[in-house]
RNA sequence: GUGGCUGUAGCUCAGUUGGUUAGAGCGCCUGACUGUGGCUCAGGAGGUCGUGGGUUCAAGUCCCAUCAGCCACCCCA
């Protein structure tokens, strides 16, 4: 069949099977998340485009290219490519730092970047992130890396690395760059053509080029740590010192630059080896100086965003995805057989619902026989089947579809807490069977 | 924005050097004592071969274009 209508490149249609497995990473995340003390912000979907060209950087990919903006008369404003700089704008439009200065956010939902889609890649895709605004304490940066972790661990993705590097405060970067210039300006003509762009734009994209020309290059290339100031190394160092306590194993990697421009000190990737092109999960770090920068107090914060689409992709490679990708049962079905039973049908499966139940029954016209078939497919635990001869006799006839034993009940008051009373029983046995 | 690969039933795919009514498995529907599931058996529905052109006596099969998907580059969760 030739269909008018696809979704949008770089969207998907989320069955409801996938839905449970997202409600799965939703939830234990959430757990994970609150039981680190972080509460849920929601921002609205969109912002001023201002607010990112400011946040994100003017000059940067995501700004320049990937934005989903929409313009109505001298309003503009962009479907957010990420969550910090709206979360950083509630905090200041707020004024939480006047209630509690330091507060510790998460937030999940979907942000929106107009890319080319490729593996772990979409232009909707969801992030699920921490912001821990208005401390410099190097111990919260280890537990935001180290949180970052425990949200893997808890989806039980194991074989992520985590790498850290230090971006420094404005003065080393400022120095770091001009030390970067001198080192590569007198050798440019032999970099990669990328690269001897980037030059221009961002010297720091050099560091982390793949053309492995350039990496060798670079491989004398001074790196930022040894013209840090004491300050900015007393920190990385208390930052590693506490992750060790946490037991929490890193790799100090100088190549991670990060792209967005509010990037301070302490930054990391967790990434998932063989996942593709795109193979970092997560990605986060400091920065220190944006609430500044959006006209607020200068308050220091930290936080990171796990890609959902990512972790999809991930959990499915590590065979754990379809253990929690499947449809949830209805526990009862209800037959009815004949015409005149189908209305009967109707009425006590509403009444068995507003008792807790889970009911479902045939809107199919379909034969008893078709009916048990369906009931079996959706693997309902108890079918209950309604016929004239049983109406007549105030009984209906309870299936157990475990053990194929079928008793007749009387269908009064009791017969929701007679049904309950079975299902539970079953589980009794179901959990004792599987404790042995 | 650039490049590579792919596009046949709901799904996964077969379709030989272009040659008659396009197949399989799974799924779906029906039936095998006209009121009872899972197994088995029998039958059935479902495809303008992504779309539009072209070459040819003849195209799912070759050519061009286009769209979509996937993968990679750039960049990034």
């Amino acid at each position: 069949m030739q269909l008018k209508y696809s979704a949008p490149r770089g969207t998907e249609d989320f069955l409801p099977a996938r839905v449970q497995l997202l409600d799965w990473i939703h939830g234990s995340c959430r757990r994970e998340l609150e039981r680190h003390g972080y509460l849920e912000i929601r921002p609205p979907l969109f912002e001023d485009t201002s607010l990112y060209r400011r946040a994100i950087g003017d000059v940067t990919d995501v700004v320049e290219k990937e934005m989903f903006t929409c313009e109505r008369g001298d309003t503009s404003v962009t479907f957010r490519p990420e969550a910090t700089a709206g979360v950083a704008r509630a905090y200041l439009e707020n004024k939480l730092d006047k209630v509690r200065p330091f507060q510790k956010f998460y937030y999940i939902g979907p942000m929106f970047r107009f890319e080319r889609p490729q593996a772990a890649r979409q232009r909707q895709f969801e992030q699920i992130g921490v912001e821990a605004i208005g401390s410099h304490d190097p111990r919260l940066d280890a537990e935001v890396i180290h949180l970052a972790g425990r949200l893997l661990d808890r989806l039980e993705l194991g074989g992520y690395r985590i790498h850290i590097n230090t971006l420094g405060d404005k003065e080393d970067r400022a120095r770091y760059r001009t030390a970067l210039e001198e080192y590569v300006e007198p050798q440019l003509a032999e970099f990669c053509a990328e690269c001897q762009a980037r030059f221009q734009r961002n010297v720091f994209r050099l560091v982390d080029c793949k053309n492995r020309d350039c990496q060798r290059l670079m491989s004398d290339a001074p790196d930022l740590l040894s013209r840090a100031s004491d300050a900015t190394r007393k920190h990385f160092d208390d930052v590693q010192n506490a992750l060790g306590a946490l037991g929490r194993s890193f790799e100090i990697d100088p190549r991670i630059v990060r792209g967005l421009d509010y990037y301070t000190h302490t930054v990391f990737e967790v990434r998932m080896p063989g996942l593709g092109a795109r193979d970092t999960l997560v990605g986060g770090g400091r920065y220190d100086d944006l609430l500044e920068e959006l006209g607020g107090p200068a308050i220091p914060a930290i936080g990171f965003s796990l890609g959902v689409t990512g972790t999809l992709l991930a959990l499915q490679k590590a065979g754990i995805a379809d253990e929690h990708a499947s449809e949830p049962p209805c526990t009862v079905f209800l037959a009815a057989i004949g015409d005149s039973e189908r209305l009967a049908a109707l009425v006590l499966a509403d009444e068995l619902r507003q008792s807790g139940l889970i009911v479902d029954l045939d809107y199919e016209g379909k034969s008893p026989k078709a009916q048990l078939r369906t009931a079996g497919k959706r693997n309902a635990r108890i079918v209950l089947v309604l016929g004239e001869s049983e109406r007549a006799r105030g009984v209906i006839q309870v299936k157990n579809m475990g053990d194929s034993s079928q008793r007749e009940l009387p269908m009064d008051g009791d017969l929701a807490f007679e049904l309950q009373r079975m299902l539970e029983g079953e589980s009794t046995r179901t959990a004792q069977g599987e404790g042995d």
